[in-house]
DNA sequence: GTGTATTTGTTCGTATGTATC
DNA sequence: CGATACATACGAACAAATACA
């Protein structure tokens, strides 16, 4: 998967950066509803990043409720009506 | 037998997929109560999962109260009142 | 039953920059 | 000026569930 460079000292810190992309992909429907998103180890290797920046991002997606996750499994786009 | 596809990335666990069809195929009455149900070897070759994930499926319903396992036997479905 | 791998959950500690008192 | 608080970021370690061989 291709990610964009994340810049630390621009005034939106790097996991907000992280979120506004993955919130990018999904509305874009590129992740299915039935395969999770990338997993957090996988995000803090392309990204560069901590995994505490990782979770961040993917915490803030779930509190718009655009996501869910589901421990041991993974983090899964929020099926809507 | 004819059994459905099992997604090993969906947010439901493979072995939660295969107890629900089980538990679907038992309450529709297909397993006749004095047959057993088909051998772990046989679910094991028509999902194509590992044996561990059969025998956690079976372990559900068992824990439901569903099935009850005899050793060197089987498993067979509960008689219910 | 053992071993390995993946994935999220949790809890520490440390550091930095910014804002506030 | 110093002290404090907060948000952000990084690192490490372990737990628990799941899956496969």
């Amino acid at each position: 998967m291709d990610v964009p460079q994340i810049n630390p000292r621009a005034p939106e810190p790097p996991y907000r950066q992280i979120a506004a992309w993955l919130r990018a992909r999904i509305e874009a429907g590129d992740f299915p509803p039935d395969e999770p998103l990338p997993s957090e180890a996988y995000l803090v290797g392309a990204f560069g990043v901590a995994r505490d920046t990782v979770r961040r991002a993917v915490a803030l997606l779930r509190d718009e409720g655009l996501v869910y996750t589901v421990p041991q499994r993974g983090t899964y786009v929020t099926r809507r009506g």
